[in-house]
DNA sequence: AGCGGTCAAGTTGAT
DNA sequence: ATCAACTTGACCGCT
């Protein structure tokens, strides 16, 4: 019934996604700059499958995939198009394979782009690139058959209103297979359930409900109301959730960094019967979902 | 092989 | 003003 899923990266399991720097590959000449990227693109592919190998034998049923798969895609002076690199058209194949191979095995496979990706921001630059790293990361998604790009409401910047509107004006400037994958996660600083449930349903967006940044920024609305309308807004598909335990407790002076495991305490009661992924987002990675599914006995 | 400085990007709130 | 936090420390030049 539940799907954990692993984020990114491994604790114990030698399993690496290798990135590169703007700096280094810039003091490079081209020709060496795209052996570089090149190499990277083709070892993340490998490491990708075997990702996805280790997961279905670990009980892991779904896969967050790094932003840094093709690093520095969308920089703006190192950026590139994997096809045009040396063995690039392989290399899209060998994600493509990631794809089938993660459908036979019954995975799930997710986005996450990073803090930079902010479509309500006032600056037309910072949309502009989010858009565009979207769409880089839509492309790795389809390729891999990913089936979430999920990202967090950004800034208020003074009017949460205002920013709001500007998501759904940027919403409008993406290609089918990018608006396909969008989501909506809550975070702990600015945008609460109560602020985007009302959004996702009204642009048809589904809901990441994530109860750690909940517990964080409370809104007025339990566990239980945020889980049920959080899954009101993922239809026909299976619905996403982030589950995380505070470093220092809930008692600590912040609660929000996370902890290496899962506290099973901080395990809603309300998602045991739920047919739902939940990304375990704890430092400890696949040694945290192995501790959890002896604690949730699955 | 190991060490330390460095790394594309935005926003918020605690110190 | 600085800094940590955010899905994640890893890369690179030097010794």
């Amino acid at each position: 019934m539940i799907r954990l899923g692993l984020c990114c990266k491994f604790n114990e399991e030698p399993i690496k996604f290798r990135t590169a720097t703007a700096t280094h590959l810039l003091t490079l000449t081209p020709a060496a700059r795209a052996e570089k990227l090149a190499g990277i693109c083709r070892d993340n592919a490998a490491a990708l499958r075997a990702a996805l190998d280790f997961c279905s034998a670990n009980g892991i049923g779904s896969f967050r995939v790094n932003s840094q798969l093709l690093p520095l895609k969308t920089h703006p002076r190192a950026g590139y198009d994997l096809k045009a690199l040396p063995g690039g058209t392989a290399t899209v194949s060998a994600f493509k394979a990631c794809g089938r191979r993660a459908k036979s095995l019954g995975l799930r496979l997710t986005f996450h782009p990073d803090q930079f990706v902010l479509l309500s921001s006032p600056a037309a630059g910072v949309t502009n690139a989010s858009l565009l790293e979207l769409e880089y990361q839509a492309e790795a998604a389809e390729w891999t058959g990913a089936d979430v790009i999920n990202i967090h409401g950004g800034g208020a910047y003074g009017d949460k209103p205002a920013a709001l509107r500007r998501l759904a004006a940027a919403l409008k400037r993406l290609s089918r297979r990018a608006r396909a994958r969008l989501a909506l996660e809550n975070d702990d600083r600015t945008y609460s359930p109560a602020d985007l449930l009302p959004f996702c349903r009204e642009h048809a967006l589904p809901f990441v409900y994530d109860v750690h940044h909940h517990r964080c920024l409370p809104d007025g609305l339990t566990v239980e109301e945020a889980t049920r309308q959080a899954l009101a807004t993922w239809g026909a598909r299976e619905p996403l959730f982030h589950l995380s335990s505070p470093r220092d407790g809930w008692k600590g002076s912040d609660p929000r960094p996370h902890h290496d495991y899962i506290d099973i305490k901080d395990f809603p009661a309300c998602w045991r019967k739920l047919s739902i992924t939940i990304e375990v987002e704890a430092k400890a990675k696949e040694t945290a979902i192995a501790r959890l599914r002896k604690d949730l006995s699955i």
